[in-house]
RNA sequence: GGGCGCUUAGCUCAGUUGGUUAGAGCAUCUCGUUUACACCGAGAGGGUCGGGGGUUCGAAUCCCUCAGCGCCCACCA
């Protein structure tokens, strides 16, 4: 027999088995046609990045799900990748070039070169998540891997933009964008986070009316003031009044307007408009067809307008202003403690400065995409596939706040005055001509022009990401695996992203599919969104590195508890879109189950026998003890409820499942007592099982006894190794060893050791051993129905060491169970009258029970209300619960 | 201003369409090293499931209401 080590040091085996498995090719999807593809597609981290545990978790949940459905027989394609983060990464790389002392990376550089810098910061990048996510052991399958910025989902992007430019649904517009004077580009509405500052609040006489507002600096052009058409103490001025007042720079000609959407109840009801600045003031500009002007330029400096104070930066001519307006005397009050939201970028983290800005725009409400007969929109195929059930999400509640986003959604601006990203495919002639083209055109088609400029602007992240499910495939190109793995079956991330994302690659999906000839169901990107809730520290504070006392980080864990533990630590406790709270302990924990697999797999290999065939088929089910039937029962039970919660993408629960059952009745009840007495078939077919069961959740220790258990075998038979567990079949309930009869004895035993157990404790004698006797031996006792027969078997199980009042006492078993005669009525235990009392309550429980449950099933609304399996299973429980009934009936008579 | 979520044992959290005595891990206490494991075993204590009301034979679960915490969305100058 082989030495096999006391604990499982995990770091001595992972990079060994990942290894194993990724050299075995089967991390790629079966060929075989036969089997039902399923796939998923890893949300790309970005390339800028390292390993967090909100990475961690997608990739653990992920691999469960993968390697769940992999040994249920499907071909799995788990594809891997990483994200060009546009702006993110830009930013980074911008970031470390001005550490190093280059104060101008942009204007240094120029485009090229910078472009080259961030490719070189990219590629090492990449190399350091790859390896992190092969840490957390992830079966993603590394020949189909994808990078958002290769030249082939560049094609992608291109084509899908051409095609959708030749529809009309991407535009050019002047259009009041967010602009991040910092990262000199714009902003998307979802990417502006808002912060909340205090700052002083001013309010200005301006002609006959006082304003207020937080911006003076921006207020040189404005020559509109504007007030609810309703608000009784302007009554006298009508909407196109003018008239002159002194204003900053001199006096200015104001006009007088109307409009619903200011808030009367707000100040003194009255605003002056910066429609170059601010979205409302645009939007109101825009109905009532104002002229607008820029003040600020995209640096942040005020423009010639300003007058004296052109070309400072806004902060530096905000107070100058006040000053100067205050000399005039028009400065009515100021509120000091004004507290309002400041936009801030998502990815840059620049303040925002809207501004009025050419973009490029999808539109969203032109009904241009052919789905079910009629001609949609983009909102509207967004709403169709999620209210149709053709995607389904978890949890189900992420659905309402999905609609309420596309409700108002409005048309996406997506270029980006940034360098870092698929470059806008257009081209511009000086002839005027507009050329939109998959690749550079060499002359214009108007004039023959050969100098053709490309648009200096690139596209939203987003916009490349939204293609990740398909263009990973091969799209535009119409592929084998195209065609097989599309739609996915999950596409599983942080709620956090539920807008930024999952919307974007609907849309995406949905409108190049069809465009390439695929029917509805099959255009859309996957089937389910499960969405995972964010690690939070013990505090229930986010994770941030800024905080080390309280954030973790996964490779630290990973390197400290292993894998297995920190997957599990991930898994267990947490719901889909909720928080979770993560802190070492919780590792450890895990760390000990993980330790607690590999002894109880360390004991069966130990006791080993040769001869012994784990499959149950062989089993002599004559020489089965109960307690070998009992535990094959609970397996059975634990296949099916681990499927159950598997399938249902109840993780949490399917890993508890398993958890509870392997320490706490393989290891403590059934390994025990294999002591006393063994059959090492079962130990070793329930051993198998649950490592089959275990896999998914924690691949690395149930990999490494798999694979002890075949060397093992293979040198007892001189047989190869054993295949990789990796891809053995995910078990079955067998059927054919269902004891409903004999295992309900068995519960009685165990019952009444229970009781035997309470009562010795009641009269104050130590529990422990003689108790662990009882269950070593509990098979032997029988039915327990004849209490000489307990006696006299017991007897025969010979010598035992026992405590009493501290002292060691040698006794034999005989003697045991006199004690308990002599210290507990045992009588009491089968005495006629207590089991009839106990008959008699557990009947009247019943009957209760079986009231209720008619009553519901009589319950007309339940009965045609309530779906077909909830129906049958509540008959099947009433049956079964009226069988247990007459039984209990006819005991107690017989009593 | 709207919308959503959370509140269950000292702590962190499960609890699948309402169902029989509400669970786990950690922590606490008691006992125990017989050749898998002290990263162990046997046991114990600890809960009016946030408060109140309602529906039901039956509620942690459904409805109403109040309170505390958190998140998201929105054009408050």
């Amino acid at each position: 027999m082989k030495e096999i080590p006391k604990a499982f040091t995990a770091k001595d085996y992972e990079s060994a088995l990942y290894t194993l498995w990724e050299n075995s090719g089967l991390f790629a999807p079966d060929k075989d046609p036969k089997k039902e593809p399923y796939a998923i597609m890893l949300p790309p981290p970005n390339a800028t990045g390292t390993l967090h545990l909100g990475h961690a978790t997608m990739l653990a949940i992920e691999d469960i799900m993968i390697r769940f459905k992999r040994m249920q027989g499907y071909a799995t394609l788990w594809l891997p990748g990483t994200d060009h983060a546009a702006i993110a990464t830009q930013s980074v790389v911008e970031k470390k070039l001005i550490k190093e002392g280059m104060a101008h990376p942009r204007e240094t550089l120029g485009r090229a070169a910078l472009l080259e810098e961030i490719k070189k910061f990219v590629a090492v990048s990449q190399n350091t998540i790859k390896n992190q996510i092969r840490k957390m052991g992830a079966s993603v399958d590394w020949s189909r891997e994808r990078y958002t910025f290769s030249d082939d989902l560049n094609r992608a992007v291109n084509t899908l933009f051409k095609m959708m430019y030749d529809d009309g649904l991407i535009y050019r517009g002047d259009r009041i964008v967010s602009w991040d004077p910092k990262m000199q580009t714009t902003v998307a509405d979802d990417e502006l986070e808002y912060t909340e500052e205090m700052a002083p609040f001013y309010t200005f006489q301006y002609g006959p009316f006082q304003i207020s507002t937080s911006r003076p600096e921006t207020k040189f052009g404005d020559k509109y003031v504007v007030m609810h058409p309703k608000d009784k103490r302007y009554k006298k001025f009508k909407h196109g009044d003018t008239f002159e007042c002194e204003w900053i720079n001199g006096p200015v000609k104001a006009t007088v307007i109307k409009d619903e959407c200011i808030d009367m109840e707000f100040g003194t009801g009255v605003m002056t408009i910066t429609p170059y600045h601010d979205m409302v003031d645009f939007e109101i500009a825009e109905r009532n067809k104002l002229e607008k002007e820029q003040i600020i330029d995209l640096a942040g400096h005020l423009l010639p307008i300003a007058g004296e104070f052109a070309g400072m930066p806004i902060e530096k001519a905000r107070p100058l202003v006040v000053e100067k307006l205050r000399a005039k005397g028009l400065l009515v009050s100021v509120d000091e403690n004004y507290l309002h939201n400041v936009a801030v970028s998502y990815r840059g983290k620049g303040k925002v400065e809207p501004q009025i800005l050419r973009q490029w725009f999808v539109d969203v409400n032109k009904k241009v995409i052919d789905w079910k007969g009629k001609r949609l929109s983009i909102k509207e195929v967004l709403q169709d596939t999620v209210r149709k059930k053709m995607i389904k999400i978890t949890p189900e509640r992420f659905e309402k706040i999905y609609f309420h986003w596309i409700d108002n959604l409005r048309d996406w601006c997506i270029s980006r005055q940034i360098w870092w990203g698929h470059r806008i495919p257009v081209y511009y002639c000086d002839c005027g001509e507009i050329i939109v083209s998959e690749t550079a055109p060499k002359t214009c088609p108007a004039c023959h022009s050969t100098e053709l400029r490309q648009d200096e602007d690139t596209l939203d992240t987003w916009f490349s990401s939204g293609l990740w499910t398909f263009s990973t495939l091969g799209w535009p190109d119409i592929t084998e695996d195209l065609k097989r793995f599309t739609p996915s079956a999950v596409l599983e991330t942080g709620y956090d992203i539920l807008f930024f994302w999952i919307a974007r690659m609907i849309l995406a999906s949905t409108y190049a599919l069809r465009k390439s000839g695929f029917p509805e169901e099959k255009s859309i990107p996957f089937k389910n969104v499960y969405l995972h809730g964010l690690i939070r520290d013990i505090n229930g504070k986010k994770m941030s590195k800024s905080n080390p006392e309280t954030c973790i980080d996964p490779l630290d864990m990973i390197e400290k508890y292993g894998t297995d533990a920190v997957r599990l630590s991930l898994i267990i406790g947490s719901t889909p879109g909720n928080d979770m709270r993560l802190y070492e302990e919780k590792i450890a924990g895990y760390r000990n189950f993980v330790n607690k697999i590999w002894n109880g797999a360390r004991f069966v290999i130990m006791n080993l026998d040769a001869e012994a065939s784990s499959e149950p088929e062989a089993f002599d089910l004559k020489t089965l003890t109960r307690a070998d039937k009992w535990i094959l029962t609970r397996l059975n039970e634990i296949i099916e409820e681990t499927t159950a919660h598997l399938e249902a993408f109840r993780l949490s629960e399917a890993g508890l499942t398993i958890y509870d059952f392997f320490w706490g009745e393989y290891c403590d009840w059934y390994v025990e007592m294999s002591k006393v007495k063994k059959n090492p078939a079962v130990l070793k077919h329930v051993l198998k099982t649950s490592l089959k069961l275990l896999h998914p959740f924690m691949p690395f220790v149930s990999e490494a006894i798999w694979q002890e258990l075949s060397a093992d075998q293979a040198q007892q038979t001189n047989h190869e190794a054993q295949n990789l567990l990796m891809v053995e079949t995910w078990p079955k309930p067998v059927k054919s060893y269902f004891f409903p009869d004999e295992s309900d004895e068995m519960s009685r035993v165990m019952e009444l050791i229970k009781s035997i157990r309470s009562l010795r404790a009641e009269a104050g004698v130590d529990a422990g051993k003689k108790i662990k006797a009882i269950i070593y031996a509990h098979e032997d006792i029988g039915l327990l129905n004849d209490k000489q027969e307990i006696i006299k078997r017991l007897a025969n199980l010979g010598e035992i060491t026992i405590t009493e009042g501290g002292k060691k006492v040698e006794k034999s078993l005989s003697a045991f169970v006199s004690d308990i005669e002599v210290y507990l009525p045992l009588e009491d235990l089968l005495d006629m009258d207590a089991e009839k009392l106990r008959l008699e309550k557990e009947i009247t429980q019943l009957e209760k029970y079986l009231t209720g449950l008619s009553q519901k099933l009589a319950n007309e609304g339940f009965a045609k209300n309530a779906p077909k399996e909830i129906l049958e299973g509540e008959q099947a429980k009433l049956k079964d619960a009226t069988e247990k009934l007459e039984k209990m009936r006819r005991q107690l008579k017989q009593l």
